[in-house]
DNA sequence: ACCTGAACACCGTTCAAGT
DNA sequence: ACCTGAACACCGTTCAAGT
């Protein structure tokens, strides 16, 4: 019987772009982005570095490709809520923007990589676009949904910068295990301020909550009071801001 | 009289760890940060690269020291409006946001290295003990305050990610000098709701915006809007929110 | 104390060449 | 059409060595 040469790396499979894709998008969800080079991905789908240049034009175009796999996966899991028979547009966009979030928790390397790429792929527009529209039809005004994408920023597609990871304090020098109490209170006298919100906020046991929040909890605060205030905004103009054909 | 060995790199000075960071802000302002390799580097104050690691620790320490210096630029910037006798903590705390904003329009680069540095630097926690002193004496309590910085975000320090960059456009495929008009009614079946946006908000004309927006506006609009948010729920609740002190 | 030369392991990428 | 070997120009970094 003929043998499958080297049966561990399955070359049935011709290689193709989309595999590519998948794979590199694999990659940096296990190893994080700096795992992703072109030399480590070719051996990851089995082949030589220099092969994955037929199917990418370099390593630009194939973060690009890696950056459309996850705005797809954004539209897909979108996509289900626009259908919903609920009229609110504060809603929808809410649900949708939390779905997006969801996705990309699965890809936390994912934002990176999108504030470098410069191109606006079809999928993003498609995404923003849909935006648009919903927003649109809850009344909003050309002008007031412009300002709106704006306002949303990143945090559209389901993303914000976080505060602090939770990796390292700027305050005390020794503390390696010590008690975190302690380390607040070394710290109260430069930031007194700081020390005394941790203290308060983590309810007098800073151990549970320095260095780190509830990112979800927070996402939502800040995405509801910008919702809410885009509410008040459209509410306030009747149809059309001022200086709307003044110039030229 | 002594000739000075190599006048046009002035080697009196022993280079200190100083001049190296100021060094490599100027490189990254002028050439980008792409350009500021250790290499590059060491070339521009005149020393060969091997000699950057006796005040430098590594490229992460640099980067750390060259964020150093920009937010020491923020903080002085930031500094001047505390002591004004404005009494109102939203008027205060914009000017500083603008102010800083200032800056960083001085260093393109900077926020895309501050979001990778994962150490947060005594001077950013100056500036937001500082800023969360403002909010205080505003009278926000802890945990709003706490909330402000999560919907601030990197806005606190003055910058956001810009939606579009004027680079390219994500819709058409041969325009290269065409007619931007033409363009967007060529996009207009694919993303109908940004077409018509484009259109409208660029008043009849979209060469003018298609691409390109204001964003000294847009990030007035959206901080203004975060900030009368916040004061809307500073006023909402009188002191303590509900469950302060339910858990352990 | 401050700087250097030579070398290492790693990138992305080109190009002519294989099947 | 799809893949490869050898080579190039560039990184950051180490280490023993110079003054």
């Amino acid at each position: 019987m003929a043998v499958e040469r080297s049966a561990n790396r399955e070359p049935r499979i011709p290689l193709t772009r989309h595999r590519v894709l998948q794979a590199a998008v694999g990659m940096a969800d296990r190893g994080g982005l700096p795992s992703l080079t072109m030399r480590s991905l070719a051996a990851e789908v089995g082949v030589e570095a220099m092969s994955l240049y037929y199917h990418v034009a370099n390593k630009d175009d194939l973060l690009d490709g890696v950056i459309e796999v996850v705005v797809g996966e954004i539209n897909d899991a979108v996509r289900e809520i626009d259908g919903a028979d609920g009229e609110d547009w504060k809603q929808v966009v809410r649900q949708r923007i939390l779905a997006a979030r969801q996705v990309l928790l699965r890809h936390p390397w994912a934002p990176g990589v999108m504030e470098t790429r410069t191109t606006s792929s079809p999928l993003v527009m498609r995404y923003y676009d849909d935006l648009l529209g919903l927003l649109r039809r809850g009344g909003f005004s050309n002008d007031l949904a412009h300002h709106a994408l704006h306002v949303l920023g990143s945090r559209a597609l389901g993303f914000t910068q976080e505060l602090f990871e939770p990796d390292d304090n700027g305050g005390g020098d020794g503390g390696d295990g010590e008690d975190a109490a302690a380390m607040v209170v070394q710290m109260a006298d430069q930031f007194p301020n700081i020390a005394g919100m941790v203290m308060e906020v983590s309810h007098g046991d800073p151990a549970n909550t320095l260095g780190w929040c509830d990112n979800q909890l927070e996402f939502e605060f800040a995405l509801d009071l910008i919702l809410e205030g885009l509410e008040r905004r459209r509410d306030a103009l009747p149809t059309g801001g001022p200086g709307d054909r003044a110039s030229a």
